[in-house]
DNA sequence: CGTCAGCTTGAACTCGATCAATCACAGTGG
DNA sequence: CCACTGTGATTGATCGAGTTCAAGCTGACG
């Protein structure tokens, strides 16, 4: 496999220009472009920015204008509840695309704050916009980058609604992991820069439960814990658990309808 | 209120055009359009088509192609999770849109059903976008029907991971409330067409508890329950106890950015 | 070296799930 | 027309997962 990534990476010279917000080859916003519209590209994404540990990116009801790309670091979005509590909605790592969630709507509905010193990309939405008309392949991009996000809530809502605790740190971390793998990092060691409260608030949990589920999972051999470091030991046994998305069965039986 | 909006439908011709699809006006995807523009989105969406209760629209897996308008009856939209578990992520009432969070991704990702029989609209979406790089106004209608659709995700995934059973049962209520009031209907009274499973379904609880809170809130004066009809006789302290979303409900007025 | 935020662990309690029995009602067919 | 039937809704009883409160612990950083 990585022989073959290697060779293509030889043969076909568009692969090996990396895009200039993430600073990866084929993630983010310029996946799937050719090399002449990467570059166009390229020229309207300002210098990368560096965010201090918990300084702020944007914050609720401040005015839409830019998507971001983090190129180092992680960070959290956060919706605040009538109630005055803090839901984390999202945590954002290295190669991902933030602010996706205000696109259309001039505003943002959600708060990002990082969560260790990050290096962060600005691409302004109205020029990409203007780009995107004369480029379908981007478009087509930006479509994709909004519908994933709405299938990573649908997601999120379906592991809240219905998922046990214990299930919902399993699918968590294999999440991680999987995210980790897509950009070529190992997908057994996991870094949680977050704190046990902000992945409690994600996961719908108190940060004690976080806590002992941790615990629970070192204790069944599933990981090694130690800080905020996290190796899985068993990646096997955790995607047999807790389900990885392994969704390509969907049978087609039953005739829609008409 | 309703006197101003009156005064406007005879000034303004362009109120007394119901958009073909929804047959409402100022509403759905033809919202913010100009006569002449909206004449041209009519001509591509096809004649209202009936779906019969529990008939599917579409389901997870199947090729996008098309966005649906509800002209009437509802529909439920659900995810299967990798346990078989089936999760409601949506309830769609008339006047609403369907298939949002398949846009730019091929596939649909969930799988819709009617809960009673409906009234349908087909909008073809290559026709759409074809059409939307002429008019600015329907590009930002489609960007923020999307952008809407993360919202609502975002607003029911703080739902579920922070709030008491009876909290969510009542911002649900409130929901139906509003979403009937932003179509002139009175926001009082609520048909509850889909099952008490699906209700629990949706807001992650078991049918018994979905049950037993509507006794509750009988019991406390905030509604009077019969079969499935729910009238809310103390809307007022309602909205004390669940928060309603103050935010203005129908996002129109707002400047959109970009 | 002290301080403090974040983390762990324990103990008691509570909310809501689960199991189970009964009821209400719509649809069906005699 | 009424009995039959099945799905959905109500209500009760029990139990356990996870919250909450509380008390220490750990490691980072001035």
């Amino acid at each position: 496999m990585n022989a073959r990534v290697a060779l293509k990476t030889v043969r076909l010279p568009r692969l090996q220009i990396a895009c200039a917000s993430c600073g990866m080859q084929g993630l983010c916003i310029g996946a799937g472009l050719a090399d002449d519209e990467l570059e166009r590209l390229d020229h309207m994404i300002g210098a990368p920015r560096t965010l201090r540990r918990g300084e702020r990116l944007y914050h609720t009801g401040a005015r839409f204008g830019s998507l971001y790309a983090v190129r180092s670091g992680s960070l959290k979005s956060l919706v605040v509840t009538e109630g005055g509590r803090q839901q984390i909605t999202a945590f954002h790592v290295p190669g991902e695309l933030i602010g996706v969630d205000a696109i259309g709507f001039g505003v943002h509905h959600s708060s990002t704050v990082a969560i260790e010193d990050c290096k962060i990309c600005e691409i302004p939405y109205a020029a990409l916009v203007r780009l995107s008309r004369e480029m379908p392949a981007l478009q087509r991009r930006i479509h994709r980058l909004i519908s994933g996000e709405i299938q990573r809530d649908q997601g999120l809502m379906a592991l809240l609604g219905g998922m046990r605790a214990g299930q919902r740190m399993g699918a968590f971390l294999l999440g991680l992991s999987q995210r980790r793998a897509a950009r070529g990092n190992s997908p057994t060691h996991i870094a949680l820069h977050m704190t046990r409260e902000d992945i409690g608030s994600y996961l719908g949990m108190s940060f004690e439960t976080v806590s002992r589920l941790l615990r629970l999972f070192r204790e069944e051999g599933l990981i090694v814990a130690r800080h905020r470091s996290v190796e899985i030991t068993d990646l096997e046994r955790m995607k047999k658990l807790f389900g990885s998305r392994t969704t390509a069965s969907t049978p087609d039986g039953v005739a829609a309808g008409s």
